[in-house]
DNA sequence: GTTGTATATAACATAATAGTTATATAAAGA
DNA sequence: TCTTTATATAACTATTATGTTATATACAAC
């Protein structure tokens, strides 16, 4: 799943359909205009987002209206956030280390 | 430059090099060791994370040691707090308005 | 029921990605 | 200098992604 998250953010049309949602709903027809590609090109688009649960879409007589899942994004963001505490967790382990090697072995530098 | 973050983040073996590296720096064939992939794979995926400025290189005799730049996932970590924060004003806008609605036209229910 | 509008899906072309093996380069060490 | 070790690059292949046009479906409105 976070898989499908970080596929479906790679896509520089699909970051900007994300952001058009962030802003309110949208129908494919809406969404197409601004960007100059076909309509099933935006339709495949909306579908990776769906499955990639970060957009979902009702339904408005032959509209279907899609908004932002802004939960989608909370794996994909955790993990980003896990990585930098994994990084200074270490960094203070390292930190912690040369602390201690200074202490211990001045005499070594 | 953040289109080559995301596209860098999208492939799980990229992924797992970047959490690899959050716990220390390490060389190509330390890195190709748990990865069931070959030499020239990892250099190339190491390649991808370097320009999209996630990970540095340093030089060690023959190794090449690669640590993680983490200040390189700012940018993704803005861009999706980003959208959060659209999405959230947009809500308290329509909030917002529906308040407003229910106090105006109180009798339109 | 026929027409118009909104969207989805199929079929296809092209380009990008990720992997492979073989080979080149660069530094260490015998 | 010859060998070994570590990494990079080239050439190639297979798969996936993205776009296209043509067509199907679903609902609305007349």
């Amino acid at each position: 799943m976070l898989d499908r998250k970080f596929v479906a953010l790679a896509d520089p049309t699909r970051r900007a359909i994300l952001a058009r949602l962030a802003l309110g709903e949208a129908t494919v027809s809406e969404l197409q205009r601004p960007f100059g590609i076909s309509q099933p090109a935006i339709s495949r688009h909306l579908k990776v987002l769906e499955a990639a649960g970060l957009v979902e879409g009702g339904r408005a007589a032959q509209a279907r209206p899609r908004r932002l899942k802004p939960e989608g994004l909370d794996a994909a963001r955790a993990w980003l956030d896990g990585l930098r505490t994994l990084w200074s967790d270490s960094f203070e382990a390292l930190d912690a280390f040369l602390a201690n090697s200074r202490t211990e072995g001045a005499d070594t530098r």
